[in-house]
RNA sequence: GCGGAUGUAGCUCAGUUGGUUAGAGCGCCGGGUUGUGGCUCCGGAGGUCGUGGGUUCAAUCCCCAUCAUUCGCCCCA
């Protein structure tokens, strides 16, 4: 029986161009993020379950995480998600650790998931946090970063939208203005969530549903409506437009547009579930029509630190997921040819691999080439078709004439062109289409 | 967990209204002689038609199941 050579369902093998283009993606991220002072940290992909049960959550324990016992029979999980396991490291050095304080990563997570588009069992998520910091500026810079992310691959305002909501507000709206109680709240947020995937009488028919009739009677439907019809904040109802909660918001959207970011709006709709967030909530959709969707979002959630029994820590942050990123900058266009790893394909003419290595080392020790060599013994010709199959830009063929004359011969595989060089030579050419940006000065 | 679509060579796909050795393009391998790929010419390998069962004289084609891929729902930390 032969062995299937298909990875694990819902995960995905990284070939070379698929491991190169996830370096570039993650390159580009970790360039952004270490722009504003993030700094990288990273923890073990399995942590006891009882993490994720903290949040009271046995369902999604049960059907959606990898749960098993070790051999000491410790139940253990495969992070789902970094959130938990930054704020254990941050409360186990509450004290020591320098505010505000800014830190990245990019973990592999495991959901036992249906796959589809989009979505996998196995990804990468780059979170961004950033903690102690109690105002506004936390957000702006937080959403300032994830704006910078998309920015990196060159993606325009029009691509995406930010939206923002006020998860405080929300609360307040839910149980003091519509009187609702825990599990009304519960359930409304849930319909909210969805209201743009259905029509407006099935809606109301769903909101009907959970209230009770005495608050039909005092049309709180009508007041929910009234609230979430609202496009900006000067929309709202009279009786809950003076909540501080909005001034926060508004200040928040001001200052994004007065920092460039003018895709942010006010979407009283958003809700991101309804776990650890506590106040401002965002997310960024992708306008595409074929992708309208959310594609990753973030928030404030002050109190997950303190559930390790410490101090809070005020937090706010951001997780990206990579296939759904991977998609939006494939659909907008955004991606660019890569370059292969390796600089130059060397092609030996001929028994001359023991005399070429003194020219090899040089090329790689003193000129910094990447050089993969051709020691199959084959015809030129074959050697020439493994180059080009690599998508290796040049190649530099070495020879008895090569070496007696010390002039190597550099071939460009694209246009055929062949010049004979010195080592030094060879290394300032090959170096300019490496780096075109950069500027050589050498003769 | 629920529903739809798909599953024929490495890839993209034809095809058989059920009937002798299942095809194309691209790719792959070899050759057109000795220091040169991409063009061209010649030759070649490779498929138990996703898997298992059923109907039939006969199944890749029809039926059932199963697995995989994919889209949507649920969920989405």
């Amino acid at each position: 029986m032969a062995l299937p050579t298909q990875p694990y369902k819902g995960a995905r093998d990284f070939y070379p161009e698929d491991k190169r283009l996830q370096k570039f993606i993650f390159g580009k991220l970790r360039q952004t993020v270490e722009a504003f002072g993030y700094e990288e940290y990273d923890a073990p992909i399995l942590e006891p379950t009882d993490l994720y049960l903290s949040k009271g959550n046995q369902e999604i324990i049960d059907e959606q995480t990898y749960t098993f016992k070790d051999r000491g029979d410790r139940s253990v999980t495969i992070r789902t998600e970094m959130t938990p396991t930054v704020s254990r490291m941050v409360a186990g050095r509450r004290q020591e650790l320098a505010y505000p304080l800014r830190w990245y990563s990019i973990p592999n997570l495991w959901r036992y998931e249906r796959p589809q588009r989009g979505r996998l069992r196995e990804f990468w998520q780059l979170n961004v946090d950033i903690f102690g910091v109690d105002n506004m500026n936390a957000e702006l810079e937080v959403i300032q970063i994830m704006d910078a992310c998309l920015k990196a691959f060159h993606a325009k305002h029009d691509m995406y939208t930010i939206r923002i909501n006020s998860r405080e507000f929300m609360s307040y709206v839910m149980h003091w203005y519509l009187e609702f109680d825990e599990v009304q709240a519960a359930s409304a947020v849930r319909l909210i969530d969805r209201m743009h995937k259905m029509d407006r009488a099935d809606f109301i028919t769903q909101i009907d549903g959970v209230c009770t009739p005495t608050q039909r009677e005092e049309g709180v439907v009508e007041k929910l409506l009234d609230v979430l019809d609202a496009k900006r904040i000067s929309d709202l109802p009279q009786l809950v437009r003076e909540h501080s909660s909005l001034a926060k918001l508004q200040t928040l959207l001001d200052s994004l547009t007065g920092v460039g970011i003018t895709n942010a709006v006010f979407d009283i709709t958003l809700m991101r579930g309804f776990d650890y967030y506590t106040d401002i909530v965002f997310e960024v959709f992708d306008t595409h029509p074929e992708n309208n969707r959310s594609m990753f979002g973030g928030g404030r959630y002050d109190g997950m630190v303190a559930m390790f029994g410490v101090e809070p820590v005020p937090t706010v942050g951001f997780g990206m997921g990579d296939a759904t990123l991977q998609n939006f900058l494939e659909l907008h266009n955004l991606l660019p040819q890569l370059k292969p790893e390796t600089d130059a394909y060397v092609v030996l003419v001929g028994d001359v691999y023991d005399k070429a290595q003194r020219v090899l080392k040089e090329l790689r020790q003193d000129g910094g080439m990447r050089l993969s060599v051709d020691i199959s013994g084959r015809k030129m010709d074959k050697q020439f078709k493994t180059a080009e199959k690599k998508g290796i830009h040049y190649v530099i063929i070495i020879g008895d004439d090569e070496l007696e004359k010390q002039q190597y011969t550099l071939r460009n595989i694209q246009t055929g062109v062949e010049e004979k060089h010195g080592i030094s030579r060879l290394v300032s050419i090959i170096e300019d289409y490496r780096n075109p940006s950069a500027l050589h000065d050498r003769d």
